[in-house]
DNA sequence: CGTTGTGTAAACCGATCTGTTTACTTTGCC
DNA sequence: GGCAAAGTAAACAGATCGGTTTACACAACG
């Protein structure tokens, strides 16, 4: 095989952590519960990642991209109105739900747990509630929104807060609640 | 000292992990560290609760408690008017972050750390969350809101948003775009 | 004065955690 | 075949975890 600039081994550690980590959360599971039953040996873990932290920045670098690859890319491509793709923002991440129980978002639950603990760590929680703004304003702008940064910090914090709403109630309404929000907030 | 229904030993132990557990999350703090510098030692802490799950529930109700005595009690009484009621809970709530950094909502914090793994905990989160729901529910019928159900969890996702952005973030401003975003939902 | 209740301090126990090391297997290349 | 790279499996080490136990201090009360 030729060289990969990141090895196969590597990405499947990470695709494990990933899942490991989502279920459990990241302190209460043990790099010995990471690897359980997937055929990756602790060693070769270690080679790749030298502690647990780094591990868990690249899980949160992953699930990055995966939020671009999986949430905002599908949405935006659903339609050219950009008010019909804020809403189509909320019914992806709804339809995520039907096929996975809600686990929130990964990278906000890694800020939870790592501030004040792991610097690195929580700056991916804390950028990733920037980027979501950012996202949302930008295409507050497109829709010729005139508070465009307010609204989208607004459409923002109901995505947020249906994220985690859905994830303790396990009730994937709460994201059609948060569009309709979304619509009012944008009509205004 | 006369019969106390609660001894002042457990409120105190209560007291001390309630900051511990908020500042350091459930399972990154150990027994042990609840109770550094505080002069509480650890049999009576294991003699009024008998694992650290049934401290954590403890802390959980306390916390609770104290949503009702510092966040709805004083937010009600700013006004007899229900919209402004609303917009108080946002009020509080920011200059609670004035004193203290933002910690985010501790019953969340304990149902993302404890879903599948301890039901009593997590059950704490889903009823945090579904009572902050009623409560703006409840205010919205009061100011004769058509869609009152409808529109209190649209206020409710909005408050958890942005408790958790401000927390990310630390900044507090996030109250206020919130505070005016509910007034949009309000009047639509 | 002795006893009982409540508390602290600290040693201790077994389990588990992060991380290392040893020993062995597999694979591809010369 | 020989050899280096990359892997698994598992023992191991030291720290820390939840939880128990021992030993002791101190106040209240008969």
């Amino acid at each position: 095989m030729a060289d990969t600039a990141v090895p196969a081994k590597k990405q499947e550690i990470i695709a494990q952590a990933y899942e490991a980590f989502y279920d459990g959360g990241f302190h209460a599971t043990g790099i010995d519960m990471v690897m359980a039953n997937s055929g990756i040996s602790k060693r070769t873990l270690y080679k790749y990642f030298p502690s647990k932290e780094d591990l868990i920045e690249a899980v949160l670098a992953r699930y990055g991209e995966d939020t671009d690859a999986f949430l905002f890319k599908p949405a935006l491509a659903r339609s050219d109105d950009p008010r019909e793709q804020i809403a189509a923002l909320f019914d992806v991440r709804r339809e995520m739900m039907t096929r996975t129980p809600c686990r929130g978002c990964l990278a906000m639950k890694a800020g939870q747990e790592y501030i004040g603990r792991h610097e690195g760590i929580a700056a991916h929680g804390r950028a990733a509630s920037v980027y979501l703004e950012g996202r949302f304003t930008e295409l507050c702008e497109k829709a010729g929104v005139k508070a465009s940064r307010e609204t989208g910090r607004q459409i923002a914090l109901l995505f947020q807060g249906a994220a985690l709403t859905a994830q303790m109630q396990q009730d994937p309404s709460v994201f059609d609640v948060a569009k309709k929000a979304a619509h009012i907030l944008l009509a205004a």
